[in-house]
DNA sequence: CTGTTAGCGCGTTCAG
DNA sequence: CTGAACGCGCTAACAG
């Protein structure tokens, strides 16, 4: 069968003890020639000792969850990979967890992952309200840090965000400087803590600049393309837009990530609006086909690969003790001007 | 501490071995009433048992691992998907891990692996020539199958391929179509499996067409978008291309992938070639942005989320010894036209 | 139908 | 410096 520590004691005609003190590189306690003979031995054999066993004893399992909505989303699939590079140089294994956002299917992972006893878990799923996923981690003392999805309790938990609000306002302030200017916000699920904060940020300035209310229309999609351009295109048909009469029910859209960006460009492409000079439209996350686009997608920079590394290094800090009180880390977004907005120095002039 | 199965024996009254029965749910050996009992106080205490344990009794850790190059590329991602879906509906976990295609980071995660004691490991990672982390996953006798990287050995493996040759000659036989037509091939690195398919396909396609070596470059990117935008300017640039003389040095783009293609498109767009009235363009993978971009991106779609589920069913059969010898999967690809070709309707009426 | 006894492979005392 | 013995939490025979 497999061969197991007890055989590479037996060849080495020592003790499971002394093969397990060279195995975990004890300082000391072995002998140096024992200590090279065994090394030898495990080196020509190509021993590897298992760590399910060793898991078992030491209760480390070192290994970790990420429960995601979708890898499929470019977003995530950049935090999961900073996520992972992070654990793997710390040599923890990562449990990759698709949850669709379904609060079940969530729930069904952190069961898996309590079972595979991961040391902890990083969060980023399904919505605010319901919080007893995180009650089932604590009461199995598993720690667990939230990465861009704040939730009621997160105050009090580990966390790692981008500051949502400060980049919706980064947007709304470009999009609503000049007069006039009429907003179409696609916001993402009502329900999710990002959705809350960047409403708030384009609520704040559109205060702030004291605009009328015909001046912001807010729509929840569902962060897929198809959601963009559907929701969208009601809108355009449902103020029957004419493109002779030009009379299109706003100028500039905002839209809570740049997959629902770019559906909302096919629909206003489709109805023959033209971008940026008609609509300016300014997307959020800047995936890296954003820039690739025709024209490419303005958008805010969301650091998610960063959001991912910094999670990871903070939950293994948590692993190791040296994170006694609650820790949130806010990273910061940046507008990023491309094609489908009209340049800054256009706007200049037209002052 | 954690509770253990040894708490609930002693909560219900019972043994160990009881409770264990009824958590495996044994059809029979436990009456209706302890059975119901045990039932309760599990479900009230939410008590979950210990998977490394069980994994150390059973040897099954009920997990497997998928090594995969860069889960940020959109095909990665999706095929990822499709073994995440397909695994979790056998309550299996995946270990995912990310080699940039490099052979030591895949060793280093083999190892790993091996550590974690996965029950099976799916593929597809870095080149075709070195296959000793085949041998080392057989020595530790535990199965894998091959997703979309065929090797030398692999006749002798499991493996779930697309049919690279067949996927290249569609591409080729369109836009060889015409007579006059010069072909600029950016393959992918040269050692992959999949380039040497591809680029036998092209090869056959341009041979039975008896065209001369002027009509066909071919060139290797390592499938980033800067690659094919570096390569396709610096042929443009090499030729002297000079957009008033229409010198341009081909009128074809096939790319292995449509990231690829995309900096291809970048660069003729630099230079003032249009597509595709002067320049056609052909991808490989069908990435979900593809038909976003403008003009919408030709391209050769590859099955990735289905290669994906097919790759774990096909590990889960062998994990489960219902699959004896060595079975290979092949899916086809298909050629979808959209903007950066000219239509096949007006290739028709040319006649 | 249920309890007892042994391990699974490894880490960790505690003697020697 | 090294070995024997025990335990991690659970499953799997084997008894009763």
């Amino acid at each position: 069968m497999k061969t197991t520590i007890a055989d590479i004691a037996k060849q080495a005609g020592v003790s499971k003890a002394t093969v397990s003190r060279v195995l975990n590189n004890k300082p000391e306690g072995v002998g140096a020639e024992t200590r090279l003979k065994i090394q030898e031995i495990i080196r020509v054999t190509g021993f590897q000792p298992s760590g399910v066993a060793r898991g078992l004893a030491t209760g480390k399992s070192h290994s970790v969850g990420l429960i995601i909505p979708d890898i499929t989303n470019p977003f995530y699939a950049q935090l999961v990979r900073g996520v992972e590079d992070a654990l793997n140089q710390s040599g923890f294994g990562l449990f990759l967890c698709n949850s669709d956002r379904s609060i079940e299917k969530e729930k069904n992972y952190i069961t898996l992952l309590i079972e595979k006893e991961v040391e902890g878990v990083i969060l980023n799923s399904a919505g605010s309200e319901c919080d007893c996923q995180l009650e089932t981690l604590e009461k199995n003392n598993i720690p667990y840090v939230l990465a861009d999805r704040m939730i009621e309790r997160s105050k009090k938990s580990n966390g790692v965000y981008v500051d949502n609000q400060y980049g919706a306002r980064l947007a709304a302030e470009y999009l609503f400087a000049r007069s006039g200017s009429k907003m179409l916000f696609i916001n993402g699920p009502a329900d999710l803590s990002q959705s809350k904060q960047r409403q708030a940020g384009v609520e704040q300035v559109f205060r702030a600049k004291g605009l009328n209310n015909g001046q912001l229309r807010i729509i929840n999609g569902d962060f897929t393309q198809e959601s963009g351009y559907q929701l969208t295109l009601k809108i355009l048909n449902d103020c029957g837009f004419d493109h002779n009469r030009k009379n299109l029910p706003f100028n500039a859209v905002f839209s809570a990530n740049d997959v629902m960006a770019i559906g909302a460009m096919r629909a206003l492409r489709q109805v023959g609006a033209s971008i940026p000079e008609e609509v300016e439209v300014i997307g959020f996350d800047d995936i890296e086909l954003a820039h690739l686009l025709d024209p490419p997608l303005s958008t805010v920079f969301q650091p998610s690969s960063e959001m991912g590394s910094r999670s990871a290094a903070l939950l293994l800090q948590i692993i190791n003790k040296k994170n006694p009180r609650p820790k949130t880390i806010t990273l910061m977004p940046e507008l990023v001007l491309r094609g489908t907005t009209k340049t800054q120095q256009e706007k200049e002039l037209k002052k």
